[in-house]
DNA sequence: ATAATGTTGTTTAGCAACTAAACAACAGGA
DNA sequence: TCCTGTTGTTTAGTTGCTAAACAACATTAT
């Protein structure tokens, strides 16, 4: 009973993870690998993106993006532009990559709506307790991976 | 503000996957790998197991199973004994993989000690909200493996 | 101006952690 | 005795990274 909700989540982020290990079409022509549709989404929420940025935002290193990168490029779903000049290419979507993105978001669409129902019509308390228990998990997640215990 | 949850939510399952993807000594004189100290908890939970309840229980193959365990054998984690004149090997911890196991539980006994806290000191209403907004995760994840959406 | 340093993105080799498939060894029943 | 089922193992192949070396250009220092 006292670490039940650790418990639970280990069991999300396990089950999470195992849906992840899945490739899928997402609509389009090709098939799409977890690491690909990651990019994809990150790059469909901040269009004109660097590999660089693209690095921090995944917390993966330069290179793996780089990779990921010319997989999707050779699957014609992004397109790259030189950026002002400097050492900088910009990243965006293709239609093609327009389309796997919103399929993509699309999937996810119907647990965030309920989601935010649920927390819309709960009260103060139970939103503020909610958000202080992932406070909580983040904390000792961020002190844990400063202290390198694990 | 809508999909607030689901974010800080998916920040904290790419926190906890990029902390598992370090190698620890838990204690011992060998570096143990995440996939190793996955099967050592599991065999510290639930003495003389064998493969393939280990493989049903983490979710992996038989093979991979297989090829952790000869790991944790040849670092002298773990000890195996014929069962049951059956077909079967049962698999236990040495003194050694006893202290690893140790070692890394009581890493992770502060979080579980906060969320208990936590969890003891909030009303029943808020209980209820926080296993009702995991239930709903849980479901739609559920979903999405059973409909191959994701 | 020239040299040193920083930044960008790319490529390469290597690794962890799997899976799928073939396999050997044994058990129990037809 | 043969067939089938189970157990655990081994092998080859894959994904998704990282670390390190690199080239190309920009910026700063001397």
């Amino acid at each position: 009973m006292e670490n039940k909700i650790l418990q639970i989540g280990m069991r999300l982020i396990n089950k999470y993870n195992s849906l992840n290990k899945k490739a899928h079409y997402y609509g389009v022509d090709v098939l799409l690998y977890p690491s690909e549709i990651h990019v994809i989404d990150a790059i469909g929420e901040n269009n004109d993106i660097t590999t660089t940025k693209l690095s921090m935002n995944l917390g993966i290193t330069k290179g793996g993006i780089s990779q990921t990168v010319s997989k999707l490029y050779e699957k014609g779903l992004i397109d790259k532009s030189e950026g002002s000049g400097i050492n900088e290419v910009y990243i965006s979507l293709t239609e093609k990559g327009l389309v796997a993105y919103e399929e993509h978001k699309k999937l996810h669409s119907v647990m965030s709506n309920r989601l935010s129902t649920l927390f819309e019509e709960i009260d103060d308390k139970s939103r503020d307790n909610i958000l202080g228990l992932m406070h909580i998990i983040d904390e000792e997640l961020t002190r844990m991976e400063e202290n390198n215990d694990f």
